[in-house]
DNA sequence: TTACTTTCTGACCAAATGGTCAACTATGGA
DNA sequence: TCCATAGTTGACCATTTGGTCAGAAAGTAA
């Protein structure tokens, strides 16, 4: 790796830049984020800043579009053949990955959804909404097989999908709450078997 | 009822107020909030609003523990000697109203848990962990005698309050996903249903 | 009516907002 | 070396921010 050292900078500033936003939208959301904090967190000048991402506008698109690559890179295929017990535990575990690697992005996800997902209406009723049912047509056909109780296939993943999330979205009341400092790798491997056993009890899924 | 003018007045701005304010600052959180904003949803002038509540600040207070009471309000009592599947179904049922009659302020409680929850510190580390610990305790002791399986309490309410939550913090992309204009109350009834079904088939309880 | 309190609001303020720009300093290839 | 390109930044701008305040308006009680 002998870069330029231009190009080095850029990349360093860039990824800065990245982490520091996303820690910043995270925390206030789209509005209640000011460059110059970015520019703080970043050790970089306000100008700087806005010189590598042109507006606060496209530096927070951006982190939209990077976070549902993340989104997208986990949600794997899914077949009627497959095995429910199987597919719906390594779905949470992937969930839960996401979660626990990217909770900054995980917040910001959130904060735009609460805010009434303004930049994402596109993406929630396109791409997702079609992956939702892709997953629901064959969860019913393991309804139908006998194979889990037939229970309505879209809460099943919202209930996935909040349980999960809900750690990064709310880590400062689950810290207070569980009197930590922060979850170890051992409390996501806790939560992670805990969610699976129950979840996957829960909807009749032998294993 | 025949009251004073004056106060008569006064009790109907503060209401529109307070129901503005929740709305602008379960969107943008606090920072994103602006006072002008919240006046004008309130149908008020800037400076009506601040001689009403004194500051931005205050009435975001005000609004928590309005939310707090509310929650607080749903929190009962708990023995060994209840009914686990009695217990545990009232709980979200409770819950999952709270996020039916309130969302705003679920959001509002969301925006402030996503933003560190600066002004709730306290309240999560007092009452609030007192509350989880003494149910803890009785989950504890159910699993003991069989009427439950030895599942981690703690991480059991965390998933009810995450499932029950989800659907006031992430309306829009459940309303995306699912393709309505809004959830109504059978929409409720039925996802109510599926959790009280899931989850207490998961924790292994009869009822 | 009069006297007094409460409610209301436009004008105003210092500070912060997102963004522009001209001037400056590297950097890297010729 | 020289030059073009890229990176860097403080000064600056119009607008918005939370908040103050003087005084107008309206209600209340005698």
């Amino acid at each position: 790796m002998n870069m330029p050292e231009s190009t080095r900078a850029r990349t360093r500033n860039e990824k800065a830049i990245l982490e520091a936003a996303e820690q910043v939208f995270a925390r206030h959301g789209y509005r209640g984020a000011s460059v110059q904090a970015i520019a703080e967190a970043a050790g970089l000048p306000k100008s700087n800043v806005l010189y590598y991402v042109g507006s606060k506008r496209r530096l927070y698109v951006a982190l939209l579009e990077r976070m549902m690559e993340r989104w997208n890179a986990m949600l794997d295929d899914i077949r009627v053949e497959d095995d429910p017990a199987e597919v719906i535990e390594a779905f949470i575990r992937s969930k839960m990955q996401l979660t626990q690697t990217h909770p900054q992005g995980s917040r910001l996800f959130a904060a735009e959804i609460l805010g009434g997902a303004p930049f994402l209406q596109e993406y929630l009723h396109g791409e997702l909404r079609d992956w939702v049912e892709e997953r629901a047509r064959v969860f019913r056909q393991w309804a139908e097989r006998g194979q889990m109780d037939p229970i309505d296939p879209v809460w099943l993943i919202f209930l996935i999908w909040s349980a999960t999330q809900h750690y990064a979205d709310f880590e400062a009341q689950v810290v207070a709450i569980t009197d930590r400092e922060a979850l170890d790798d051992s409390d996501y491997q806790d939560i992670t078997d805990f969610l699976c056993q129950v979840i996957l009890k829960g909807c009749g899924i032998r294993r």
